[in-house]
DNA sequence: GGTTGAAATTGATCGCTGGTCAATATATTT
DNA sequence: AAATATATTGACCAGCGATCAATTTCAACC
């Protein structure tokens, strides 16, 4: 009952994520259990917990992963074809993977660490990264020097795309309704609205 | 050890139910446990789960009443100043709400029921409700006979506000920003942009 | 007022959970 | 070969959600 050098630790958490991975696509969040993974991967629970600190430690391992895959999916859209196609594309990539993966997906917003701690700092820097994919790709509605405006209408594209895939996977939407057919809409007509007040002279404003 | 009448069952729902929103209140619904509901109310666990189903039942009925408060504090809003301001009045309510309520607020979208259990009637109701709010003060843009595009519109705008929400009490903003900023530009620049394809015509295509 | 049946309340109990840790076995270093 | 370090185990703990036979009280009826 020791030591088995079957596995590196590289490979061993491999594994275990891979293993939560799988059961939480099955069964969310609600159903991963750290026994289930240490079954699965053929090992205790004591080895499992040589690995992470504990399961909130290892979700938020597996969230990263999944945000390293979405950030993966999305990046695959095109960037050259002008703001709203752009956009829309990349909606179009995000949609589909929370389509394919509403569970993986969720467990990024469903899970919350207990009171007083937070993510770490890597993870921050890979939610990030997903916003600077829409803020490039509306970069061309702005001109120099207006990086703020950009930041803050980039933003509320992506925090209203979020809530159209969050309301889309939790059975939200009525029938004929998708959140393909919301993000088009707001994209076409938000973006339609920013140029409006680009060539009037009124983005000058401040976001206040 | 038995009946007390110190209470009719309808007092105990409401106790129960009082309880479990000052525990969610303070320490989300990760720290709501079915034990310290009984305990806070004086009675044991037993007479809880002669209650309520289960504590999946229990929650359910928690964020009905918080749905129900929620629509009580967005109905305050005035509905008479043009779509503009109504919209921006409502979503100022929601996100007060949501600001002095987070967890609570929150706990509506973290509680998953297990596979195959859907929730009832009366609490779709109360969901739609809220929805009708903003269509209303959306529907001024439309004229009569449009009520699919109306429907559609009003979706998109709420969806939207729900992601920032979402995204600020999860603290997912940056310093300098807030929901109420993002929501302000979104109906700003959507209703404007919606407006816009009205005059022109536009308005008439199929949401698809 | 006494009897009876229905409803409420209890708490021991169950199977499970996340998490700990002394004991043990293997690998690595000396 | 001995000593040290590391990996692995699984019994164990406290706590969880949930169940249910036993008990007590209430309400209805005669």
């Amino acid at each position: 009952m020791a030591r088995r050098s079957d596995h590196t630790r590289e490979e061993l958490n491999r594994m275990a994520l891979d293993a939560a991975r799988r059961i939480t696509e099955r069964e969310g969040l609600r159903g991963l259990r750290a026994r289930q993974i240490a079954r699965d991967i053929g090992y205790t629970i004591g080895t499992l917990y040589n690995l992470f600190e504990d399961l909130d430690d290892l979700i938020v391992h597996m969230n990263g992963e999944t945000l390293d895959a979405l950030f993966e999916a999305c990046s695959q859209a095109p960037t050259d074809e002008g703001p709203e196609a752009d956009l829309s594309a990349l909606a179009e990539r995000y949609l589909q993977f929370t389509r394919v993966h509403p569970k993986l997906w969720n467990a990024i917003f469903e899970h919350k660490l207990p009171e007083g701690r937070t993510t770490p700092e890597w993870y921050a820097e890979k939610v990030a990264r997903l916003l600077l994919l829409e803020q490039n790709a509306l970069a061309p509605i702005f001109p120099e020097g207006q990086e703020k405006q950009l930041q803050h209408h980039a933003r509320v594209l992506w925090t209203s795309l979020f809530g159209m895939a969050s309301v889309e996977t939790a059975g939200g939407l009525p029938e004929g309704e998708t959140a393909d057919s919301l993000v088009r809409s707001l994209i076409e007509i938000y973006v339609s609205g920013l140029r409006q007040m680009d060539t009037s002279g009124a983005s000058l404003q401040t976001t206040r």
